[in-house]
Order: C-alpha cells, then sequence, then structure tokens
DNA sequence: CATGAATGAGATTTCATTCAT
DNA sequence: GATGAATGAAATCTCATTCAT
C-alpha cells in the first residue's frame, strides 16, 4: 500500500527508532561503539529483534547515529552563522557548544571500527562536508574581522575542534565542565589575533582533511 | 639465591616480555585496548599461551602497557626539567613530545574499560603522581619566570595536553604530524603570558585531577 | 502481565530447558561434573549458546541439576511416607529407589567441585533439609515400630545411603543392578534392629551433616 | 655405562619420584585425577619437567600412584591374613583400614578415566589379582568358620568394600572418621552370618569382576 | 638432571544475527 | 510489528607437553 520506500514510519515505530538512536548514542559516547547490541536495546526499552529490525545491523546504527549528529553540528553552525555579532563570535560559540557534539567525533575521528564505516557513507560525506564549508566560511570571515590569527585554516580549526572536544571521561576530573571550559578558553587565546608565534608549516584546509 | 620473589627473568623471557609490551604498546596504540589477545601474540612473535604467562589476562597487559609508558613520560618530564633552559622551555619541548606519549593518556584517558583497570594500580597511580609533582613544578617556575599565563594550574596544563596529544587517527588527515604541531603551537600560543582573556572559573591543580 | 521476574518460559524455551537439564543429568552422572559443555549441548540437541543463555555458567547448571535431582527425592521420600504399610518398609524402599538418586548424592557429596557450588544454594539446602527432615521422621518412626536398630540416627542412614546408592561405574562389573541390589540388602541386614554388636561413638543424627 | 633399564635409580632421583607420588597420591585424592600436573609438580616441590622425565605422561603417574596403592592393599590383606586370630577378624579388620585404601578404590572404580587408563596395565592387573585371591581366600575361610554369612562372594566383598571405603568428602560431616567406622561396622552386621534375610540374585565371585 | 618458559590445542564464554512465537 | 530464544563463529583463557637454558 506504501511500498515507498521514503514512507514515513509508524508513529510508535518512529518512536522506537528515536529511542534507539538516543540509547545509542549516550552509550557509544560514554562506552564506544562495541557495546553489546542487547545492551543499546535494553537501554533503548525495545527487544534486539527491533532494533534490527530497524537497522539491519551494527554498522548501519552507526552511521543513523553520526548522520543524526553530524545534522545537529550542522544547524548549530548555520544558525549560529547567522545569528552571531560577529563570524568570531560565531566560531568561539561553536567551540564551546562542541562539547555537545563531540559524539559525532569521536566517532567520525577516534574509533578506527567507526571510521572505516563511516567513510564510506555519502549521507556522513554530505553532511561533513556541509560542516567543513560553514567552518571554512566563518574562518574567513573572521580573519577577514581581523580577529582570527591569519596563519590557520578551516582544517587547523577542526583538529583543534575534534581534539579539545572530547569530553574528557568525566571520572578523571573533579569539575569536567569547567575543565573543558578552560581548555576551550585557552585554545580560543591561541587562536585570537595579535602577537603571536609562527606555526609549522603551511594552514591546513579543508581539503586537507580526507 | 633466587627465592626472591622478584627474580629476574630468564634472558629469553625478558626479551619475550619485552617483544610483548612493544607489540601491544602500539596494537593499543592504533586499534584500542579491545583487540584480540591473539592478534598481540602474533604481533610480538609469541605464542598465546606465552602471552597468558606472562601477563594473567588482559588487565595486567594494559597495567603494564601502562606503566611502561608512565615511566617514559616520566623520564622524559624530569631530564627536560634539568636539561631545558627554562621551566617554560621545557614544558614546551614535554608538550611536542608529547606525541610519543600519547598512549599513556590514550588508556589512562580515553577507554572507559582501560581506566577502569588502571585507576586501583598502585603502581600507575605512583607514576602519575609523580608525573604530576613535575609538571606542577614546572608550572610554578614557568610563572616565575613570566612566561606562562598566571590563570593555569599544573591541571589545566595536564588536561590540554591529553585532549591535544592525542593522535588523530593517521587516516583522517593526510599530515598528521604536521597538523599536531600546529595544534601544539596554537595552545602554546594560549598558555603563554601576555595580554590574555580571563579563563572561566580558577585554576586546576594537580589536587584536582582524581 | 508477564512482568514478572518468574515469568514461564515459553513453550520452545522451556522444552528446551527440560532437555538440557535431563541431557547434563545423564552425563553428569556417567562422567562426572567436568564434562565440556559443548558435549552437554550436543546431547541435549541445541547449541552451545542456548546452553550458555538458560545457565549463565557450568555452577548454574549443575545446581539446577542438582535442584532438580533433590526435588525427587524429596517427592519420592514423602509419597513412601505415606503410602508404604510401615516406616521401616518406607526407609527400605528409599534405600531401593537409591539407584535413582544417586546423581544428587555424587553431586552433593563426592565431586569437590560440586560441592563447592552448592553448599552455599539456598534452594539445594531448603530441599536437602527437607529431605533430611523426611528422613528422620521416618527414622524414629521405624524405630519405634522395632524394626530398626535404636542407635542409628538420621545422619547415619544418610551417610550409609550416599555410599551405598553410587553407581559403582558399570564398566567395572557385569552386572551392576545386581550389586548394587545386593549391596544396599546387605546394609539392610545391617540396620535391622536385632542381636546387634554395639556401633562406636553415638547416633549421627540430621544435624551432625553440615 | 647402566644402560640396564631396571637400574635403580640415584638416590635424589628415587627421592622425587617418591615425593611425586606421594603428592599425586594426595591430590588425586582430594581433588580427582584431573588437577594440572603443574599442581602435583608444585606440591612434589619439583618443577614440571622432573615430572615428566619420571613420568612421560598422566596416565603413566596414574599408574604409578595405583600400583604403589594396590601393593599397600596387597600387603595388609596378607599380613592381615596371617596375624589376625581368624579369617573373620582379617576382614573386619581390613575393611576398618579400608579408609587408608580409599584412593586405590576411588581411581580404580570410580573415575572413568582412570578407569580405561587402569583396566589395560598389566602390573595393575597383577595387583588387583592378588588382592582379589586374598579377599577370596579370608571369605571362604570365615564362612567356613561360620561368621560370615554364606550367601556372599568376594565380590559382594569387594564391591561393599568399594562403596563404603569411600571416604565422604570431610567437609560435609563434623566428624568423617566416626562416620566411616559406623558404616563399617553396620556394614559387618549386615554381612555377619545369623539370621539373615535371602540376598537377590547369587553370590558376585571374583570372577564377575571384570 | 632439574627447571621453568614456550607452545598450541581445546575448553569456556560472549555476542551478532536470524527466526519462531 | 515486536519479542526474546536459538545459533554458531570468534574471543578468552587453561593446561598438557616439549624444549631451551
Amino acid at each position: 500500500m506504501s511500498a515507498d520506500p521514503e514512507t514515513p514510519l509508524r508513529a510508535d515505530a518512529q518512536r522506537n527508532r528515536d529511542q534507539i538512536i538516543a540509547a545509542a548514542r549516550a552509550i557509544f559516547a560514554s562506552h564506544g561503539p562495541e557495546v553489546p547490541m542487547e545492551e543499546i536495546a535494553r537501554a533503548a526499552g525495545v527487544g534486539v529483534g527491533t532494533l534490527y529490525r530497524r537497522f539491519p545491523d551494527r554498522d548501519a546504527l552507526i552511521r543513523a547515529v553520526a548522520v543524526d549528529n553530524f545534522a545537529g553540528v550542522l544547524d548549530d553552525a548555520k544558525r549560529l552563522s547567522v545569528e552571531a555579532p560577529t563570524a568570531w563570535d560565531a566560531l568561539v560559540q561553536l567551540l564551546y557548544q562542541g562539547a555537545e557534539l563531540q559524539l559525532s567525533m569521536q566517532l567520525a575521528m577516534l574509533s578506527q571500527r567507526a571510521h572505516e564505516i563511516l567513510k564510506n557513507d555519502p549521507e556522513v560525506a554530505r553532511l561533513r562536508e556541509a560542516v567543513l564549508l560553514e567552518v571554512d566560511d566563518l574562518v574567513l570571515r573572521a580573519q577577514a574581522e581581523g580577529s582570527l590569527r591569519k596563519d590557520v585554516g578551516a582544517g587547523d580549526v577542526a583538529v583543534l575542534f575534534a581534539r579539545i572536544v572530547r569530553q574528557l571521561p568525566a571520572h578523571r576530573l573533579k569539575m569536567p565542565e569547567l575543565a573543558t571550559a578552560r581548555s576551550i578558553a585557552i585554545m580560543i587565546d591561541g587562536l585570537r589575533a595579535g602577537p603571536v608565534t609562527p606555526l609549522p608549516g603551511r594552514p591546513i584546509g579543508k581539503e586537507d582533511l580526507l
């Protein structure tokens, strides 16, 4: 009756799907992408069977979570690009909000496993591309504003971002949020235009990220 | 003559032990702490049995690798503290050499699994303590020298260090070493004394790391 | 409707569970409690995975078999206590049926391994208790009837029972059932009231069994 | 120099051999014949290598322990046969001393594994044969004396013996020696000539034991 | 000879995925 | 559709036996 592959899911099925993605996101973030599927299903309050009906295998689930997450980053970036008073402000806020985004990064850049899975996914590629485009735009504009040092590229920011933006395991620190905020602030001071020391090599652009 | 519980291993056994740790270090670094034990054994050129004779289970192996690695960091820190012309230089070089050290950090701070294992190991605790002590000393001296901003503590440096010093998965970047060097340089610019923006909260000291 | 932790198993699952216990009982009886789990699974006609889903490890399986078996003994004892014309007859028949019971005994009293596992299981403890209570009752009544020698207690009977009622490895005897029946008969003659020689020590009661 | 296969061992080698057998006997008795070879070696105070030099594999060790043990039983039986005032007394004492002998029996009759190993060993066969011959002699003489019931054979006694003479795991009982003594006494009362109930089947002779 | 290190086959256990209910 | 049971391949770990020191 509705053989359309894009038929929206029935309400309850959609709810299940959302719960699964939310559960998977939380668990991937705290325990990495190797957790038993059964555990994810349990956290989502569904049976494994349901999980597998929605996502044919672990890879599909990882992909779905990554897409969901990258889409969030892209939204943020676009919104900030428009709403923030300056490009520099947009960048700064994007970095501060980064804590929210750590998962995408973790999945995309940390786990060899996840990377293999994601690197050939066209949807993920498209979103990555779009995010980098936004960042590139912000970088150029912030440099034009004179607030961002000239010798960095979008790639530098992305790399730094990926490094900083990883939530350190909360259990290692008494005040994880504060520590993250301070790391970001120090990094921002390092990015600020002014009396800087020269960086080695040349700017890393968005084309340098594979 | 050798009833000593610390009897040194027979020459060949010691060689095997070293090979195993080296192999494990390399593999943990590139694939995380979940790789099959058999793969580690193969990489070390020994049978699984040998691996298990030396390290009763995966946890013991992870501990041994971490200890080995932390000991290396400590050596570096001590050497630099004495040899570098200034405390600031020592810090900077320690951070640049950090690439070498990424594994300890990865094990100690990134993988939930590894963290659980290491947090109760007294040997690891002792080494961590010693490293933090060195860093604390460098921080205070560099601040006295006037080259390090005053509003950071050893904990800030350690946290930043742990974040920056992570080997970004080589597969994500055309020029990983350069990208790392640039990240560190930006961070160092952010740490440098001078016209800085105030950081949120208060300095994170070595006591703030659990 | 089935949030109950004791939710009855699905029909097929229950069937598998029964098959596993039956297979395990048979194999434990003939080969002891160390047989490969895979062999038990094969005998039960299921995969190892199924076995492990039902019983998380070997110990759990051993416990389940023991409980099943003790429950059988208890049923027999209760039935005989009521149906047999005299308490003495009930005891005698219980002993003769002992061949059926050898497994509980073997598990409970013979294998060090199994004993360690069972001694802390409350379900097993409860059943043991109940069986001993029945035996104690039969002993007292048979002594009152004048057919059982006065200088023995339920503990003596249980101990003797445990010793006699062991299936001698079939391979050692041309006629194992006959041999067992004769052993029991001789033992019964030894228990019978009449011109007996005094026993060393004092009666061993049910409280003397730990 | 002494290629004679029967060359007596050097003093220290003989000491090692004895220690190994003693250790193996103790461990087999308490933990069955499946204990790790390394554990036996440790208990004997030698390295595994030494154990394996003396006994090419586990089977050889089991055989050696069994031979050692059967030889002890045979000695006892022969001595008692001569020294005890009557054949009945000899039998009774042999049974009481049985606790000492439990190991042979355990090895020979309980573990399927051990049985397979022992059944084809000519040395063991010879000793078994000899023991049964002694018991048969005692049985006939005790019956001639009028003290042993007529309807039993050497096989009956051996079977009963094997059953009774198993040391119940000490941990199950507050007073294991007493319990054993009482079991034996009851069994002896059952064997005594007098007003007995008829046994099923026919006497089990020594030829009936395979 | 004695020792204990190395090996690898086999046992235990876990978990991704399929399928009956 | 949803559920959770069953499966078996793959990982972990143990231990009998061999062999270098």
